[in-house]
DNA sequence: GACTCGAGTCCCGCC
DNA sequence: GACTCGAGTC
């Protein structure tokens, strides 16, 4: 098998003991590696189930999965290697040893709606006025401690501003109430790992002798706890193969610490290094520009990315009038692509902000190019859904107050305001659930007759739909529970278009799916089982990530969505100052920009043969058109020095002379827009003879 | 307690 | 522009 690797691949593929770090560059055959790195250890004698392989996302883990069984002939029942996310790792390990974790048996994740809703208590508390602290700011700073494994003691201790003693404090309140529900949020599946390691050195023995090798993939990407968690458990044994690269590193904002790759040689003495630099994907001119962009980052491992292929075509770099002719331009020319024989799956729209993709969402719909939005509001976010998903989980784990909390009169059942609020007042004051209050009484003695019947009916409802969970299948009985709980009608009520009634419903149905089909694949499916399924990305979400890429379509996405992939054609859109790099980047400077420079590196990345870069010169906000500055980084990728740091400077002013917001400047950006080599039929000409 | 309407707010990326 | 929240009304 080694024949279809060059002498790099093949070094990193055979070195099969000790420490190895893997420094692959974009388009280099990564996973290539890691997955002939796993047929080969098991074929020198490695049982396949004590090989651990870690990734950053399900679709990494299950594309890994998939190549991996390509790759070794395996008997049927043998054992597998172990190929899943952190997140999921730890969900495995706390499930093993609750009791030692300090968690209930069946402890519910919360998520990020979950989160906002404790948050918002939390502040309310310690009466935090909103404009100095909002839930969204809150649940930043407490993921940051928490990846950074600092607890709300050391935050307090550490508080350097009012601002910041607040929000620990609000941490504080947040982690009471978490704990009191039972429950763990997404970062505390790693960092209640990491405890329980810490504190029970037996479990971490136990956990960390499963396995004989270890590999982590995107090792950029690792942040304090998940740093730890990896040396916990390859310490040991020292058959640790990690697989990053530097220039990618996109994930800073949420705690991903660059320098774990950068000093991965000082933590593991007598560690390997092998350079991946052949790129495989990319036409030369498309890496000449990527190469030129990324030098403008200091701190790095130094690379070069070579071109395996020869030829190609040089990028375009395009400015269009506005957002909307920019939509127009992209999407009939893809349109047109398509007439001559292209595929719309080889198609990608790159973007930085979940705003951007309106416009061309409605050309796409409006010329009738198929069309995948990838990420964005998921399956499970859907209101209909999350209601579904609330029912579940008050049945599963009725300790889960924000469960009980969502559904206790979704559908209205005249448990109003105030009565909700004595009901939580009352938990608060017994330090129970809510659920105890409501099951085990007594009913707090200031609520009206109507609404202690209401709370009642609601209990029986509950324990009714509980019973039928024991005794039935899962998909069965969450079919009973829609109809008991009368949600067909609610729809009705509150959708009065037909089409919009229609589709709620069909999500609802394709919930019902889902559990049906976790329940055929699940060896032992449980509710909780499914739940944990969902609530770690759904690998059974017939809507994720994966399954959408595999329609024959158009794929929208963001720069972070988008890492990992490649598309024959790219269109990296909206390369402008306060947008790529973001406004918030241009406020700090510094580290990051560089790491939006990173974000616009990875977009170029993705273009296997043609890649296209545009921007707008005036956009639309919050229905203001606005004047734009074309992005530094254009200037940067033709190596125009003095440009980019003229466009730096300018829109630095333009934040200081506006409180952070940009205001139309005559007189920016009058100059001309970047230099391209417009074809004759370049969208540029044809845009501007349109009148708008 | 449920519903409507207008003022104010939204200001990145995600497992 | 789109969404949320709170005051006012039924």
């Amino acid at each position: 098998m080694a024949a279809r690797l060059n002498s790099a691949q093949r070094e990193a593929v055979e070195t099969l003991s000790g420490p190895l770090l893997v420094l692959a560059g974009a388009g280099t055959g990564k996973t290539r590696v890691v997955t002939y790195r796993i047929a080969r250890l098991i074929q020198h004698g490695t049982q396949a189930h004590r090989i651990l392989a870690v990734t950053f996302t399900n679709k990494a883990a299950n594309e890994m999965q998939q190549r991996c069984a390509a790759l070794i002939r395996r008997r049927r029942g043998a054992p597998r290697p172990e190929i899943s996310t952190f997140h999921s790792l730890c969900v495995r390990i706390l499930r093993r040893n609750a009791k030692q974790a300090g968690l209930p048996e069946q402890f519910p994740i919360y998520d990020r709606a979950d989160q906002e809703s404790l948050a918002r208590a939390a502040l309310r508390e310690i009466n935090v006025p909103g404009e100095m602290l909002r839930p969204s700011d809150l649940l930043a700073l407490i993921s940051h401690w928490k990846s950074a494994a600092v607890r709300p003691g050391e935050a307090l201790r550490r508080a350097a501003s009012d601002r910041e003693h607040l929000a620990a404090s609000a941490y504080r309140r947040y982690q009471k109430a978490l704990e009191a529900a039972g429950a763990v949020d997404f970062d505390d599946l790693l960092l209640r790992t990491w405890d329980l390691f810490e504190c029970a050195s037996e479990v971490r023995r136990t956990e960390a002798a499963r396995f004989d090798h270890v590999l982590i993939d995107e090792y950029q990407d690792t942040n304090q706890t998940q740093y730890l968690l990896v040396k916990a458990l390859a310490e040991e044994h020292r058959n640790l193969c990690v697989v990053g690269d530097d220039d990618q590193s996109i994930y800073g904002w949420r705690g991903a610490d660059v320098t774990h790759i950068l000093r991965f040689e000082r933590d593991w003495p007598g560690a390997k290094v092998v350079r991946l630099e052949k790129n495989y994907r990319s036409a030369a001119p498309i890496l000449e520009l990527a190469n030129q962009l990324i030098s403008y980052n200091r701190h790095r491992h130094p690379k070069q990315l070579r071109a395996a292929r020869s030829g190609g075509v040089k990028p375009r770099i395009v400015a269009f009038p506005d957002e909307q002719i920019e939509a127009e331009e992209i999407v009939g020319e893809i349109r047109r692509a398509i007439w001559d024989g292209a595929s719309p799956r080889d198609f990608a729209i790159l973007f930085r902000t979940n705003q951007q993709p309106r416009p061309f969402e409605n050309e796409l719909r409006r010329q009738q190019v198929p069309y995948v939005l990838v990420g964005g509001m998921s399956f499970y976010d859907r209101r209909e859904i999350r209601d579904m998903l609330a029912y579940l989980r008050a049945i599963a784990t009725p300790t889960d107050d924000a469960a009980i909390d969502r559904i206790l009169n979704t559908p209205p059942r005249g448990i109003g305001d105030t009565t909700r609020k004595r009901l939580l007042e009352a938990a608060v004051a017994r330090g129970v659930p809510l659920w105890d209050v409501i099951s085990k009484g007594p009913l707090p003695s200031d609520l009206a007759n109507t609404a202690a019947t209401a709370v009642s009916e609601f209990r029986k409802l509950i324990e009714r739909l509980a019973a039928r969970f024991d005794r039935s299948g899962i998909a069965t009985s969450i079919r009973y529970m829609i109809d008991a709980i009368g949600y067909a009608a609610e729809l009705d009520r509150l959708y009065s278009d037909p089409n919009e009634r229609l589709s709620r419903w069909a999500a609802v149905e394709e919930l019902v799916n889902a559990a049906a089909q976790y329940e055929s694949r699940a060896k032992r499916p449980t509710l909780v089982g499914l739940l944990d399924e969902i609530a770690l990305g759904g690998q059974d979400d017939s809507r994720d990530k994966e399954s959408q890429l595999q329609q024959n379509a158009v794929a929208l996405m963001t720069l972070h969505s988008a890492k990992g992939l490649e598309f024959p054609y790219v269109y990296l859109v909206g390369l402008e100052e306060g947008l790529l790099p973001h406004t918030r980047s241009i406020e700090i400077d510094g580290s990051a920009i560089d790491e939006e420079r990173r974000l616009c590196y990875v977009g170029i990345t993705r273009a296997q043969d043609r890649l296209t870069v545009s921007r707008a010169k005036t956009r639309r906000k919050w229905g203001k058109i606005r004047e734009t500055l074309a992005s530094r980084f254009l200037f940067e990728m033709l190596g125009m020095s003095d440009r980019a740091g003229d466009i730096a400077r300018q829109a630095r002013r333009r934040l200081d002379t506006s409180t952070g917001r940009p205001l139309p400047d005559k007189k920016a950006d009058r100059s001309k827009p970047v230099k391209s080599k417009p074809s004759k039929s370049s969208p540029r000409h044809r845009a501007s003879r349109r009148s708008r």
